[in-house]
Formats: structure tokens, sequence, C-alpha cells
DNA sequence: GTCTATACGATGATAGAC
DNA sequence: GTCTATCATCGTATAGAC
């Protein structure tokens, strides 16, 4: 019940030398991923992950000054590997709708493979804080790394929708709605946990699942925004 | 900085009688609704809404036992609101095809004019607990109101589903993966605040970008199911 | 870099007066 | 039904030894 290394601070259950075993800043991240995945910024206490990380709470601040800053690092880890994903989809010259078939089903792989990134993500578009304004400019705050690859990768997605309005291929909708479904339609499955499984009927990581998926969302995107 | 009630409680700042005034459970629910919504259920303390609600803790604690059931009460009346809003669309004997549109208004009409909603909706789906299976059978554990309430939502919309591709007007897609698309869709928009309004440009909940909303979101969802 | 120990406000919840 | 007072625990964070 009560965590191991905690015992230590009441000065009780002291026994013995302990096994100190190097901790790289990645381990952290790892860990606080998946518990800001599954409990949310605030359903994470820096007690709790310590246990899970295997550290005390304090060698925590000494890897990551404060909690935030802790949680902006997890963000922006995730983005980058959603950003490493994404990148060799959309740099060829190939036609908007091919490419877009690639970037949904790139978003797809990265979301299959890496079970907390949906849901962290869902959580923090939802959350009001770490978004003042995507615009990077008139709000007097400087943009946080992850804010800034956010930014990125949607301005990549905004232009191949403009590039496939231009030539006729995609309907000429509200590129901003059209991102925000696409966002919804995409993310929101991965990140609906026993909901997800109840509507499927199946475990929504499992193989079959993800490749059905990929398959429906896909044709769902592709008929509500091509021509 | 410090909660005006919550200085009575350390035995200083004592100045006279307070104004009693009836409170219902019903002012409770409310502000614990935005409050939800906005700092999802662990980012909401019960100091913090008694001060919001203007009553002592020991107050809320009369009216709900446990800050979990004023969670799930307040879940329940959220969804209780979408049900009524729901309910006229569904029952006609209108085609598949246009009781879809009318759901579909329906459901912006309701996100859109009750901003706390889609926030609060989001956040209970992304959470992981309240949803061990909708199925409501297997696991030992007796069903919540809110539980009950989106299980008889989503029947409806899966029923809708399931006539229109058995009268051919839809395509034969995976329901449970086209339920998901619909809510991601739906729902995410509505809940996503800052992002939402960089993207398109204008407050999420501003008439005019509420009613292209509902055009395109409706056109979106509709390319993707309709045959 | 890791630990123990500590600081202090906030947390959910309870007891009991009115 | 409302309040004051109190509780043990947890919240983030710091100080300083090794």
């Amino acid at each position: 019940m009560v965590p191991d290394r905690e015992r230590f601070e009441d000065g009780e259950a002291r026994e013995g030398p302990i096994l100190t075993v190097p901790h790289s800043s990645e381990k952290i991240l790892e860990s606080a991923e998946s518990l800001f995945a599954a409990s949310g910024y605030s359903g994470v206490g820096m007690r709790q992950l310590a246990v899970a990380v295997g550290l005390s709470k304090s060698s925590l601040f000494h890897h990551f000054p404060t909690k935030r800053e802790l949680y902006a690092a997890v963000l922006d880890r995730a983005l980058e590997r959603m950003e490493e994903g994404l990148v060799p989809e959309c740099e060829d010259g190939a036609d908007p709708s091919t490419r877009l078939d690639r970037w949904i089903a790139s978003i797809v792989g990265v979301l299959a493979e890496d079970a907390p990134m949906a849901r962290l993500m869902m959580r923090a578009l939802v959350d009001e804080e770490p978004f003042p304004a995507l615009a990077l400019d008139g709000s007097g705050r400087e943009p946080m790394a992850f804010e800034v690859r956010l930014a990125r990768i949607l301005d990549r997605f905004r232009a191949l929708l403009e590039a496939g309005i231009a030539d006729g291929s995609f309907r000429p909708v509200s590129i901003g709605d059209a991102i925000q479904s696409t966002i919804g339609a995409l993310v929101f499955h991965f990140a609906s946990g026993d909901l997800g499984e109840a509507l499927i009927g199946e475990p929504i990581f499992s193989r079959a699942a993800v490749s059905r998926r990929r398959r429906e969302v896909s044709e769902f995107i592709r008929r509500g925004l091509v021509a």
C-alpha cells in the first residue's frame, strides 16, 4: 500500500543499503508519459512517479526543476516521435490525394504503435492552458517547444489541404474545420480506451482492430475531403 | 488570494454574521460542471468548488457524500441534457440519410449552446475509469447512471447506421469505427478551446463559427457515411 | 546524481455545534 | 443544511549530506 521508497521519510523501516542504479532522464520521461496519458497532468503526483521510475522525489526534481517542465518535456518528446513518423510522407511531389492517404496511414501507424500517445495528445489539446494561441504572436508568452512542433505538424497538413483545394482534387472546405474534423476522427479513437473497445468489440490496439481502423478512418476522411 | 470562506477555519478574520442563503444541489452541480470541464476531475478541489458556489466544503459533503459521486452526478446531468436534445430527432420514420442530418445538427446544437459539455464529455471518455465496459455485463460492477445514458444514446446512433446500411443508403462501414469517427469529429472541435480558435481564426462558440461548423462537419460526416 | 529530511499549503473527508 | 474545527494524507518543492 505505502510506496516502498517513501517509508524512509518517516524514519522507520530502514533496513539496509539500497542498490543504486543509474537513471537517465529518458526513463523518467517514459514513465511520466504513460502516467500522464492515463491520469492527466493533475492526476499524477511526483511521489507516484518517483515510485514508478524507482527514484526518490528529490531525484526527479534534480532532472526537472518543476512538474510543469517535466510535463512539457513529455509532450515535446511525444510530438517529436509524431513528427518523425510524418516527415517522410509529406516531402515528395505526389499528388494531394495520394499524400493525404499516406498522411492518414502514418498518423494511424504512430498512434497505434505508441499507446500512450493519443491519450496524451487528447488531454493536452483539451486542457486549456498550453495553447493560448498557436499563432505564437500577440500574447506576450514565449512558445513552448511542443507548441512549435504542433504548429509545424498542423501547418504541413494545412499546406496539403490548400494544395488539394487549389488543384481541384479536394472540395473547397473550410480548412480549419477540416483539420479539426480530421484530428478528432483520427486521435479520439485511440484515446477512447474502454469505450472504443466496447464499440468495436475487441481491444483497440489489437492487430485486427488497428488494420480495420486504418481502412475505415482512411476511407471516412478521404470521402469527407476529396471532390 | 485566500478564499473568503476558508479563512474562518484558521480562527482569524472573523468579523460578523454571514448572510445565509439557501443553496440547492443544482447550483453545486452547475458550478461543478464548469470547473470539471475546465480542469478535469483531479484538477478540481472541493475547497475550490465550495468557494465558487458560495458554501463551505462541509456543506458540499452534505449534498454529495464523496467527490466521485458529485462527479458522477455532474456527468449524468450533462448527458441528460444531451439525451433531451436528441430524442425528438430520432423517433420519426424519416429515411436514414435525413435522420443522420438531423442527428448531427442536434448534436452540434447541444455542444454549441452548452459550452462545458464537449470538454466534459471528452474528458470523461478519455479518462479510463468510468467505462470498464459499456456492455454493462461481465464486470461485476453496477453501471452508473451516466453510463446507462451514454449507452442509450450510442445504441440509437448504432440503430440509425444499421438501418441506413440495410437499406443501402449508407456504405457497409464498420459500425463501431464509424461511431468513433463521428464522435471524434463532432465532439473534439467544441472541446479544443484555444487550438480550435487558432485553427479557425475566431472563437469556436461565436455565431459565425458555430454555423460554419454545422455545415462543414455535417457534410464531412455525411460524405463519410453515405453510399 | 542520488539520497534523507523537512517545509507547508491543499487534499478529501469527518465530528459535532447550531 | 449550514457552519467551524480538525484529521491524516498528499501536493510540489527545497536543503544539505554522501
